[in-house]
DNA sequence: TCACATTTAATTGTTCGCAATTGAATATGC
DNA sequence: GCATATTCAATTGCGAACAATTAAATGTGA
């Protein structure tokens, strides 16, 4: 008996990877904000470190870290590059030496007024309810969670 | 009348961005591949490389980026180093010499029975029923596909 | 107290990812 | 045929991403 073609018959065929899936539509998301956030001064990944400090500032490193899955060997440059354009202080906690404290100057907070059109241009270019990004989102976050839970093992 | 907080309310919150979503999958996909691509000897993005090829070689590197959605800047320095590993062999066109022709070699061809243990390693990982991947995938890629169609515009 | 382990950032080296430019080959219009 | 435009890969420069190591500060146990 003949057989469908299906995604379990071919499995290193390049369009049965959702791995590919993820891939490709964290690069598409990368270059759609990439005209925006030129207006912020923000490459993608300092956006999501802005993000997390908007929520709360003065924070160590390894929080922003734990945050957005990123350890220091990424994070400590890209701090310093948002230092050096003057939207986060770096300072060594007194409480213990070791952590690195991030605060946002003014500049870095006033720059949450202008980042909030960012938002709604990823809506419209995802051309998509808001109810089923969340759904999707909301798997898309499941599944990596499941992912992380493998790592540690 | 008080309101629920949604998604909605609150656009910058990190945790409801489905861009944040697919951008730390795409890194916890990553680090699961790569204990299993270390055997290979690939890299995550090599690796994608290789799936194109093992679908058909002697293919230009153009025909490679358009499937990938990467351009020459980060498929040379990839291909010279997969060549390096004797993986594949570039070979400029001779119908037309400004394509460089990629094709595998024994070594590459072979490599895919190696693979062939990888995807089902992914499987497990997701913790997830293929139909369900399918879904996802499906989903993902319309979505990477109105981002990717935004762009050209 | 003192040896030892742990925590935290920083550093180094390799690999992506992309914008911008270059240079060669090919296609097009007149 | 010839000037011009387009295509294709390569290169350069910058910003991630991460493994591995280092160094300093802190915590722990004998």
């Amino acid at each position: 008996m003949p057989r469908k073609h299906s995604a379990a018959d071919q499995p290193l065929r390049l369009d049965n990877q959702i791995c590919f899936a993820v891939y490709s539509a964290a690069h598409a998301f990368n270059r759609v904000y990439k005209p925006l956030l030129d207006r912020l001064g923000l490459t993608y990944p300092q956006y999501l470190v802005m993000l997390v400090l908007w929520e709360r500032d003065d924070v160590p490193v390894k929080d922003i870290g734990e945050r957005l899955f990123l350890d220091s060997g990424t994070l400590t440059p890209l701090l310093k590059r948002l230092e050096a354009a003057h939207l986060v202080k770096r300072t060594r906690s007194s409480e213990d030496e070791r952590q690195v404290l991030i605060a946002l100057t003014a500049q870095g907070h006033a720059l949450k007024e202008k980042a909030r059109a960012v938002p709604q241009s990823i809506l419209a270019a995802s051309d998509c309810s808001v109810s089923e990004l969340v759904a999707m989102k909301d798997e898309i976050v499941a599944l990596r969670d499941r992912l992380n839970a493998v790592i540690g093992e």
